[in-house]
DNA sequence: CCCAATTTGTTCGTATGTATA
DNA sequence: TTATACATACGAACAAATTGG
């Protein structure tokens, strides 16, 4: 921080904190403008320059007449993170396949990727993402496990929504980031066969790093897509 | 539009439409914020949300003290449209190596992604970018004739700096979003040479059309890139 | 159905600070 | 030093959407 931080900069990172800590669950309002200014003891106008940034991100929801929400994963939502979609580009929600769960200890690459020590407790969990019926992804992930106290295959498996809206409603965590690496690669065949592949016909490999409001990383997911009849898609502007 | 358009977005489309007929270049100032605010007969902090959404999108640039200018294709600013990079996330700049230049028709597919005519006439170049002194990505590119009249094999090749820079600098063409498709694929044998890849290894295909300010088609853009030791990098919020 | 209260959306105008030329 | 331009902040007013009586 600077000798003079901007106020509007100061108000942002104190929201952030507030619901990065379970303040403001997803889908309650925060205090109305007015409220905040006062509680902030500055502008309105200040209020709104901290919040445009978290609307703009996603972490926020504004409607007028109604109030400010904290974002909740809204399937609409969950497409800003998954971008696997068929050649026309029409959005699908894919249905998951539970797989296992598991506990381990993070190696040399999964720690890394996590910001914790070699050793750490990690939670593991596979499944299957089926697009029109057939499958389409195979994913594995890692969370860090004193993130997710008490967190089994059977609270895992029967979520209702999506994962990243468990980490949210049971834990609080709001996944607000995602890093990815993309690779064309063979999978394993074990892999391949889940995914009805040929023994050396290629896939997309992706490894992702998820991250919360306060951008601490989250989840490490590594996963293998079926790129035949699919296609990643990514935009930018 | 509706009855009642605010008037931030009527100046935000009047700059829109002024930059994308060429009246500021890229890297001229745009008129001050009172001028603005005098000539669109409204408030400076109208002015202000009005380019707001174009700072965060790179069309413009405001420095303090200086002024609000149309941003250049800066090599920094390349990397928002160029993701492939060593895995350590390492921004190392691509060397072009021109392969060839033709005039061709539109087919099917080339008139849907550009929104052209069927045979419609078409600028067809090819390149090979190199990262860390290897090839790394092959490209062929399409381009509408008309919006890039006069433009040959020896301009397309003798140009100074990268593709869009010149769409910019010569014909007034700001690419400013970029849509894509990926997908892992076995790569044809020409191709697989050009990469060092071996026959059957697999390479990641990409698809982009990447889109002018005012938000039309202006080039089509097919990739195959060797992610042995590269990887696409992809980052959303 | 309408009314009133609440909340965000838009716009205005002003003042002061800070970076640049 | 001076003038210019953007950055920040304040406060006010009215519009538009929503909610509850």
């Amino acid at each position: 921080m600077n000798i003079e931080t901007p106020v509007w900069r100061q108000v942002r990172a104190a929201i952030v904190a507030q619901i990065a800590a379970g303040e403001f669950p997803p889908g309650t309002p925060l205090p109305a403008e007015r409220a905040l200014a006062e509680r902030f003891s500055c502008a309105i106008g200040t209020i709104r320059r901290a919040t445009d940034g978290l609307v703009a991100e996603g972490v926020l929801s504004r409607q007028q007449g109604r109030g400010t929400f904290v974002a909740q994963h809204t399937p609409e939502r969950l497409f800003r993170f998954f971008h696997l979609r068929r050649p026309d580009g029409a959005a699908e929600l894919p249905r998951t396949e539970f797989l296992d769960f598991a506990e381990r200890r993070a190696d040399r690459t999964q720690a890394a990727a996590l910001g914790l020590e070699l050793d750490a407790p990690l939670l593991r969990a596979r499944h299957l993402q089926h697009l029109g019926g057939r499958p389409a992804m195979l994913e594995k992930l890692w969370l860090p496990a004193t993130l997710f106290p008490g967190l089994d295959g059977a609270r895992f498996a029967g979520r209702p929504g999506t994962v990243y809206d468990l980490y949210q409603r049971e834990f609080g965590i709001s996944v607000t980031r995602i890093d990815e690496q993309l690779r064309a690669a063979i999978p394993p065949a074990r892999v391949a066969s889940r995914l009805g592949l040929r023994v050396g016909e290629p896939a997309l490999f992706i490894q992702r790093v998820a991250h919360a409001v306060d951008g601490k990383p989250v989840e490490l997911r590594l996963a293998w897509a079926d790129t035949r009849d699919l296609a990643y898609f990514n935009s930018r502007a």
